[in-house]
DNA sequence: TTAGGGTTAG
């Protein structure tokens, strides 16, 4: 905390320009060449808050008194640095003084209140000070402190207000409205907001189009936010970020890396959080080769040390197979976030490696971290998968309890998902019944999930029934249920469901594998027959159908399930094309990578089973929900449907 | 007074 030692001994009359660096003989003076203000100028446009307070401090002690181009910085410094003690003492110097008449210093302080999350110490401002009520800088600063205060409701009131006060409205008043436009249900005012821009001419303002931008991407409208950036001439680094974080953050992978590919040939150099955006989109592709390119540029440019970069190639190296690269990562940061830990953390329990996840995450707490929402659901995902059951029972029970956190319907979720896999299909149920919010489609579908690998008919029934009147559209429920049936030679049910999905319109979703050479997805569906190499992969395929047939003695294999699936309209799945184009064309040695964005059924499962003891490979499949690593006719996990 | 970033179950 900055103590202010000896404030405002020199009471005289402030002259605003010309607040200098007196030429003292004091060590601690002279130590600063500059005048005053322009020093705590710069240290405030170089984010160095903590060495402007310092300054100030030194400031006070010299004997130069503050004046009103001082305290915007310091202000400012205080709110960066969310210290609102120091900032309510900046306030009493304002006041005396006499610099409250200032119309920027007025509106850093409403600034500093509401950034250190005081919206009412930063509306008594407003209110004590008629002057404000004139300014449109004021009524921004107050805006845009509610909305920075999630209270959307109080900042379209005061802008209401300010119109009807005859206050002009400015680009600054909209993108402080607009940023707090933050889901779809914000979409109406934000889609006024624009027309409003469009109407005043504040399209021509680059920050107001940007904010425009992000608030169409973080109310999911992605197609609308594409166009406007289409629409926006002269667009800067963070037009083209804005738009690049919002295709990763709605999961459009490809279309992030197009973009990053166009913004380099137009000629915009990225920086950090250009990366961070494509090396998210690397890690949702599994584009191994492309995030290790744009790994090595980022060292190229010395922006290896950025913390959210780091975070990112840990998430992206875990997510892309290479777990102890992820892990390298990870020890050598010597600055760990809450982030950095959910990611490794999140990784190993993605590799099923469940008891370094936990081993981490009481690492973590040892540390001294407080955890949150996202990282309990991350462990206990990682629990659910390595079948740490009573592990992760503890965690859920400990994290209200010792943490603080309140479990959400994500966490109840991953519980059922823990009990079901464990074969506690009535616990499952039983907390179901118990929780304090009402089940989602998630919660039904994971214990529809475990009633399916536990081979539980009725209960899954049940699930089901509840599942579908949640989300009626979602195929793979259907297609599980029919599995089930399938399974239990159940043909009536069989057709049951087929008749549902038929009334519904429903069509099974082909779902799609692929894998990444030289830097090209190659993308294959069920049945594919579109690849330029299609008839020696099948011709593969067959090579190795017959290998497999060879090899199984014990007719563990059976080749029956693989005539019914061809016979069934499916064609080859799509993980055994991107298999054997992978067998085709990658180098003898190199690990197999491909990605899944189903669920891995069965039949596939032991098909890369066989496949990799006959040609002694290792082959990491990710699916939709975690990874398979096959290595001589074994397979890490036995969960798949 | 304003705009862009990392982690999250099934």
């Amino acid at each position: 905390m900055i103590r202010l030692l000896r404030p405002f001994q020199n009471k005289s009359r402030l002259v605003l320009h010309r607040c200098e660096a007196p030429k003292t003989t004091t060590t601690q003076a002279t130590t600063i060449p500059v005048p005053w203000n322009t020093r705590l100028r710069e240290l405030s446009k170089q984010g160095q808050y903590q060495q402007s307070l310092t300054v100030y401090r030194k400031m006070l002690r010299s004997g130069a008194a503050p004046n009103a181009f001082t305290f915007p910085f310091t202000l400012k410094s205080c709110a960066a640095l969310s210290i609102p003690i120091t900032g309510t003492q900046l306030h009493s110097h304002v006041t005396k003084t006499g610099c409250l008449c200032e119309p920027f210093v007025l509106t850093a302080l409403i600034s500093m209140y509401a950034k250190c999350l005081l919206s009412e110490d930063a509306y008594k401002v407003f209110d004590e000070n008629p002057l404000c009520k004139k300014l449109t800088v004021c009524y921004n600063a107050l805006i845009a402190g509610y909305v920075q205060n999630s209270n959307l409701l109080n900042g379209v009131s005061l802008f209401c207000e300010m119109r009807r006060m005859g206050v002009s409205v400015n680009a600054v008043t909209m993108v402080g409205l607009a940023s707090g436009c933050t889901n779809p249900l914000h979409m109406s005012l934000g889609m006024s907001l624009h027309c409003l821009s469009l109407k005043s001419g504040f399209d021509n303002d680059l920050a107001a189009e940007n904010c425009l931008l992000s608030m169409y991407v973080k109310c999911e409208s992605i197609q609308l936010a594409r166009k406007l950036f289409g629409d926006i001439p002269g667009k800067g680094l963070i037009t083209w970020n804005a738009m690049i974080s919002g295709y990763a953050q709605n999961g459009l992978g490809t279309h992030a890396l197009d973009l990053y590919y166009e913004m380099e040939s137009s000629g915009i150099s990225p920086n950090a959080v250009t990366f961070v955006g494509v090396l998210s989109s690397c890690a949702n592709l599994g584009a191994r080769r492309i995030g290790q390119e744009v790994e090595q540029k980022i060292w190229n440019l010395g922006l290896g040390f950025n913390l959210f970069l780091k975070n990112a190639l840990i998430n992206m190296h875990a997510r892309c197979g290479n777990l102890v690269r992820a892990r390298a990562i990870f020890d050598e940061m010597h600055e760990k976030s809450l982030v950095s830990w959910t990611a490794i953390i999140g990784g190993y329990g993605m590799h099923g490696q469940g008891d370094i996840s936990v081993e981490l995450f009481d690492e973590m707490i040892r540390t001294g971290i407080q955890p949150d929402g996202p990282v309990f659901v991350t462990v206990l995902s990682a629990c659910s998968h390595a079948g740490l059951t009573n592990k992760g029972l503890g965690y859920f029970a400990a994290m209200q309890r010792d943490y603080g956190v309140k479990p959400s319907i994500e966490h109840y979720s991953c519980v059922v998902d823990l009990l079901g896999r464990a074969g506690r299909l009535e616990d499952a149920r039983k907390l179901i019944d118990s929780m304090p919010v009402e089940p989602d489609g998630a919660v039904w579908g994971a214990l529809l999930g475990a009633c399916k690998i536990h081979k539980n008919v009725d209960l899954a029934e049940l699930a089901f029934h509840e599942v579908v009147k949640l989300e009626p559209t979602n195929i793979g429920y259907y297609v599980l249920l029919s599995n089930m049936y399938t399974e239990a030679e159940n043909l009536s049910g069989v057709l049951r469901i087929r008749l549902m999905m038929r009334e519904r319109k429903l069509k099974k979703d082909p779902g799609c594998s692929y894998i990444e050479f030289k830097g090209k997805i190659h993308l294959f569906v069920a049945g594919d027959r579109s690849h330029s190499q299609s008839d020696e992969i099948h011709s593969m395929l067959s090579k190795l159908q017959d290998l497999i047939k060879e090899l199984d003695g014990t007719k563990k294999y059976n080749d029956e399930k693989s005539d019914r699936e061809l016979s069934s309209g499916v064609g080859v799945h799509s993980e055994r094309l991107a298999i054997a184009f992978a067998l085709l064309n990658t180098e003898i040695g190199v690990d197999i990578l491909v990605i899944k964005n189903l669920r891995m059924c069965g039949d596939c499962h032991l098909f890369i089973k066989m496949v990799s003891k006959i040609v002694d490979r290792q082959f990491v499949v990710r699916d939709a929900t975690r990874f398979h690593h096959f290595r001589g006719g074994a397979c890490s996990c036995n969960d798949y449907w």
